[in-house]
DNA sequence: GCAATCCATCGATAATTGTCGATGAATGAA
DNA sequence: TTCATTCATCGACAATTATCGATGGATTGC
């Protein structure tokens, strides 16, 4: 992943209401949720929401799919995790002491 | 890591001067760096970066250490380690399918 | 065909963020 | 003591972002 991919993804995720409603999107995997339902859990206006809503798709972190009237959205867990080894990149380069802890709650956690 | 934490630590990493600083940090671990020789890399003003340091102080992701007349700067993994699990945590929770091959790359990675 | 539903886009406004130069405090050197 | 260096803070301004209501296209159901 790129720097400025990197970017996009991290200013996406840097909002109360794109971080909850990816969130929601990950926990939701792998039926995903209708727009309609992520506007009423996030407490905002249609239109409001749908614009954050486009930043999180235009950074890749979520792939809308067209059903019927609406459009079901589902998390890009891919970009997840290209974001999170762009971050530990740097700990790992010639400096893995910095990472393994990281591996190590990471694979107690899942 | 709460997600308020975890909203500062994206928000602070998602501008290109913070994030390459940080960056540069976690590689000049566990030396530091100066606040000027980071001033130098940005090639910003000293008081648009001093600002920007600021935000990343505040999210707990560099903890400045007084030497003489200069501050050293350091990442704090940490908390980068916490953002990254707390990122990850909502892949895990039942589902700890789409944790896995992130967790083989980062240790294929460290 | 017609009305209703779902959702993206537009335009306007308010709020936040980024940037700079200037100032000043703290420290070390002469 | 006096001067230079390092860096945080202040105030101003520009740029970006967030929010809303309104409009309109696409689709489904009647």
């Amino acid at each position: 992943m790129k720097s400025a991919s990197a970017l996009d993804a991290l200013s996406a995720l840097a909002h109360p209401t794109r971080l909850d409603a990816f969130r929601r999107l990950v926990r939701s995997e792998p039926e995903g949720l209708s727009t309609g339902q992520l506007v009423d859990a996030s407490g905002l206006t249609q239109s409001t929401f749908s614009s954050h809503l486009a930043i999180l798709v235009g950074a890749g972190l979520v792939l809308p799919e067209k059903r019927g009237r609406q459009m079901i959205q589902r998390a890009n867990i891919e970009v997840l995790r290209d974001l999170m080894l762009f971050l530990a990149k740097d700990c790992c380069e010639g400096r893995a002491e910095l990472c393994e802890p990281l591996v190590a709650e990471l694979s107690h956690c899942c």
